[in-house]
DNA sequence: TTTTAAACCTAACATTTGTTATGTTTAAAT
DNA sequence: ATTTAAACATAACAAATGTTAGGTTTAAAA
């Protein structure tokens, strides 16, 4: 296993990391700063796409609506991720929704603007286009683990996963702060269901949970459910 | 609902719709005649790409090998589609793999020849990203599918899907023709427990199976299942 | 054609997951 | 601080799916 997280991380907030200094300063200069409050959603399924997002503080969810009424969310965002620009490529409608699961601190730059950043600095469009085809092999890692793990094996690698974005950057350890219909709408099961296999992680150890925080204790047990050689 | 099919569909046969006579001529012309015998592979998973793929003859599936060693299919293509150019526009490895299911016929473009064939046609790259896009939301719709329906709904989405894609070229009617392993590689599930659900269909009149080729009698019951408004 | 291996079908039993229901805790609103 | 609604935990039972094993059919190889 050469690069587990990677597998599932659409490293969107390394999108600017490849640019010069001046270049960034270019591309932050565009940036306007913007306010989503909690439960807003940063742009809708089937909308007209206005620009792109850099989530500069709090987390979001990207959901697609099952046609029987149920929203999946295929991916979490975090502070630092760019997103927003597929649907702007391809001069069509958004594939999908962004919901703020807290109040959010974006910065947000127009579609014009973005376009002519896009010409003034040639190495842009490809990172861009590279990180697309990227998040294509993520989706498609989400599919086989949805497709062939069982629930406990789709909760274990799920929590690994997100302790992983939640935790990386920040210095002190928050854990994992979700709702149980979110985390259950991650791994494709009922609340209900879901809340048997914390049980089962909580009696063997593997996870604390303090109010709806998890919090991993033995990442180990968490890899060997996967039957995974341990890397991390 | 408006277009259940396109929902799930990559469209890559519609790549080059939208050119000129002459445009159309520009790109067939550069084309290379290739035989792919069935078993064999376009392209692996971690390998360099050498350009891109149509199919004029046969079907092949797209496969990621899951890390604990079973393989994911997550597309079927058939003939007339394009494949192929993700890897190719992020300068990137292939992210899957691609495997004839049939001896196959297919038209080869390589590599540079195709970077010039995009000079020289302007609208060519921006169709190409768009339909990247288009394919970005088919594989969010099949994770939410593997998410949220069970088993009997996934054979039953999956039966549409592919008897509209195997059929609706050709003026007979050939049925759906797959390995029952194949076929539970799609809809995620072991193919006994996948004979169950035939089974079940079959005693409800909603399909027939001769060998081993799956006849759909009853489309409406199929989309019943789904809890769809039916559109076809 | 005959042989051989692979694919297929089915059933029985074990395990997992879905569903319903009830009570408790937590967070939001007053 | 009090009230109210949402979120959460748990258990019991029903239903779906996984797994193992046997025999049959089909397709490939000799």
């Amino acid at each position: 296993m050469k690069d587990f997280y990677a597998q599932f991380d659409f490293q969107s907030n390394l999108l600017f990391d490849a640019l010069t200094v001046s270049e960034k300063n270019k591309v932050f200069t565009a940036m306007e700063p913007l306010f989503i409050p909690k439960g807003s959603r940063l742009f809708y399924e089937e909308g007209i796409p206005t620009g792109i997002f850099q989530l500069k503080k709090g987390k979001a969810k990207k959901i697609k609506r099952g046609f029987s009424g149920s929203e999946q969310i295929f991916y979490i965002y975090t502070a630092g991720d760019v997103l927003g620009y597929h649907a702007l490529f391809g001069e069509e409608r958004y594939q999908d929704s962004c919901e703020a699961l807290e109040d959010l601190e974006v910065s947000f730059i127009p579609k014009d603007v973005f376009f002519a950043l896009l010409k003034s600095i040639p190495t842009l469009q490809q990172t861009f286009i590279k990180n697309i085809g990227h998040e294509f092999g993520v989706l498609a890692n989400i599919i086989a683990v949805l497709a062939q793990k069982n629930q406990h094996a789709r909760l274990a690698i799920n929590l690994l996963i997100l302790d992983h974005r939640f935790n990386q950057q920040c210095q002190d350890y928050n854990g994992i702060d979700l709702t149980r219909e979110d985390l259950a709408n991650i791994i494709g099961t009922s609340p209900e269901s879901l809340g048997r296999s914390l049980k089962h992680f909580r009696e063997q150890g593997i996870i604390v949970v303090e109010k709806r925080v998890i919090y991993i204790k033995n990442k180990q047990a968490l890899f060997q459910l996967l039957q995974m050689e341990v890397d991390f």
